[in-house]
DNA sequence: CTAATTGCAAAAGCTTTGCAGCGCA
DNA sequence: TGCGCTGCAAAGCTTTTGCAATTAG
């Protein structure tokens, strides 16, 4: 409730409507992976009358503040993630449009020994598996 | 020389001016990654007067043809790479710009695995390492 | 009250497409 | 010759930005 206040005031971010309501949307989706568009529909649907251009400036916002991240899975439209503390990567069929998440510590490793190995400090990676039903 | 216009016949493409010398392009660049935008400038350069939205087509060919693959690191704009045969990924380092390749076995092996241990057949899969040098 | 924020519409990238003319097979 | 290909310009999409009005602190 009050909850997504705290979180946007500790962001530095004046608590405004839109702001509000766009963080209460990531939290209580069951989709947690929203487009721009996404959101901004289901806003509509929400009969909250927030422009198009302010979803996009608050998900940047958030996007810096640290609390969603952005996926570019395809190229053709970013979509937006809130962070839950847990890193995962994604695997996205192809068939079926599907997002699935999963973690692997061990290829977590592995990249970070890789950078290393060529005189690196790994900073930050992006993991997506294309994948299509087992027949 | 006569190379690329056999590799053009075997992909079902005409042997045509742009694809050639696009072809040609990607054979012989140091800059083993190329936008649609750098493709249409370096040919400008080189005298070659080829419409940009031939690249885009051509590019699209090539790619649905695999002779090249098509990345999005960022999301800005897509980039493409001549198929050699040998897979790889990539890590760009966020100070210089640079990209550098590399393969590992080990985290195939471990995305293969991942993707049916969730039912799923891996089709094709994106790892981008972000890194900076090592101090 | 003041600076930050919003909404609208216009603009800015990147990429695709319609169409008339040109070129390879 | 015929169908595919090219070039240009226009259109499409996602995302950003300028500006006046509105709102949070």
């Amino acid at each position: 409730m009050a909850g997504e206040n705290q979180e946007l005031r500790s962001a530095g971010l004046k608590v405004t409507h839109p702001r509000v309501k766009i963080l209460q949307l990531f939290e209580n989706s069951n989709e947690r992976h929203l487009s721009a568009e996404d959101t901004y529909k289901l806003l509509l649907e929400a009969g909250e009358e927030i422009g198009l251009a302010t979803v996009y400036r608050v998900l940047t916002q958030f996007e810096a503040a640290g609390l969603i991240i952005r996926h570019n899975f395809d190229g053709a439209s970013a979509v937006f993630e809130l962070v839950r503390g847990d890193h995962h990567d994604h695997m996205v069929c192809a068939e079926s449009g599907q997002v699935i998440e999963f973690h692997s510590a061990e290829i977590e490793r592995l990249q970070k020994e890789i950078a290393e190995q060529h005189g690196f400090e790994l900073v930050d990676h992006n993991l997506v598996l294309y994948v299509k039903p087992k027949k």
